[in-house]
RNA sequence: GCCCAGGUAGCUCAGUUGGUAGAGCAGCGGACUGAAAAUCCGCGUGUCGGUGGUUCGAUUCCGCCCCUGGGCA
């Protein structure tokens, strides 16, 4: 796809509003481009678009997936290609905005092929991981795939976990699956790629100020919404920002003001590693502008 | 007013039998290929309330002052 529009940045720095006004003016669609925007409860919670912006300006994959689903990476890149394929972005222009920087590298680089996981294959690595800790699996991944082993902290579980699971499924290391890449589905070189950066201090402000909004707007409601699912701790929506602090309220193992001002924290610590993202982890191609200059930008590409 | 207790990092506190100090949290820097709001790595950022005194040397001991709790009046 070519003449799209990007719109990365860490969380409450503006880049929804920035997404629907670009939107507006080119006559695009708005594309979800966040891990956690996918999921139908929590709205309040992760700041998706609310009803009112929706019928301004169309969006796309918001709000479609169950909280009880696993998501991925993978499958919002299939689901993107998914709405290319139908034509959605014919005749108008797609404006991706979100904060999962990984998706932004996924859809300007393209991303490997990967086998898929058997259920069980995964569940017995995790429960390993559970009982015998990183360092013992990686020990095992130093004799089965040494080339990832080295890649990969003894620490890091979650990543010896990936690296085993898929050459237990597949028989092939995972770096050979990595030196494959699938063809990007966006032509960076025709598009438009901003990163909004806000300075420190605002951005602080900003969480603070957003964070207490979302409380006013119902935000302990949702998560005892989704705690009513009762669902693994383990799935990715119930490591939503937020969820886990509000779930200690609500079993009265924290005061509100308490788990408000925990939630504040971990999204100042999320922001800073989406900063840090963006500060290396994209190209030259992208303008990487403070929020305030990020309109005068796009109207000149 | 008097009597206690306390004043050490942004916060909560530990500690130094006198040799200018360290934990947790917060914060800062970094890594990143299907859990990425995830996962992982690194870094103490300090007039030890102020001021005199004793001492080779005071955050530590002594005096005075200031501030914050609590008690007695």
């Amino acid at each position: 796809m070519k003449n799209a529009i990007l719109i990365a940045g860490p969380t409450a720095s503006g880049k929804s509003d920035l997404a629907m006004e670009l939107a507006r003016r080119t006559g695009g669609i708005v594309v979800n481009a966040d891990s956690m925007q996918v999921y139908s409860v929590l709205s309040v919670l992760t700041a998706r678009p609310t009803a009112t912006d929706v019928a301004k300006v169309p969006h796309k994959l918001y709000g479609y997936v169950h909280p009880s689903e696993p998501y991925s990476t993978g499958r919002w890149m299939r689901d993107v290609a998914g709405l290319i394929g139908a034509g959605t972005f014919k005749n108008r222009t797609a404006v991706f905005v979100g904060g999962t920087g990984l998706y932004f590298r996924a859809l300007t680089e393209g991303l490997s092929p990967m086998p898929d996981i058997p259920d069980e294959i995964r569940q017995k690595l995790r429960r390993r991981l559970v009982e015998e800790g990183p360092q013992a699996l990686h020990a095992l991944l130093s004799r089965k795939d040494p080339a990832a082993a080295e890649a990969i902290r003894p620490s890091d579980g979650q990543r010896i976990l990936r690296a085993l699971e898929v050459l237990e499924a597949s028989g092939r290391p995972i770096s050979a699956w990595q030196a494959e890449r699938s063809q990007p589905l966006v032509d960076a070189g025709s598009s438009r790629l901003l990163a909004l950066v806000p300075d420190r201090e605002s951005l602080h402000r900003r969480i603070d100020e957003r964070f207490d909004r979302m409380v006013a707007a119902g935000a302990v409601e949702e998560v005892r919404e989704l705690l009513a699912l009762r669902l693994d701790a383990s799935m990715p929506a119930m490591k939503a920002i937020g969820v886990p602090e509000f779930r200690a309220y609500l079993d009265g193992k924290m005061t509100l003001e308490e788990a408000v001002s925990r939630a504040k924290a971990v999204t100042r610590q999320y922001a800073k590693r989406q900063v840090t993202w963006l500060r290396h982890q994209l190209g030259p191609e992208w303008h990487k502008v403070p929020p305030e200059d990020a309109k005068g930008l796009s109207d000149h590409g």
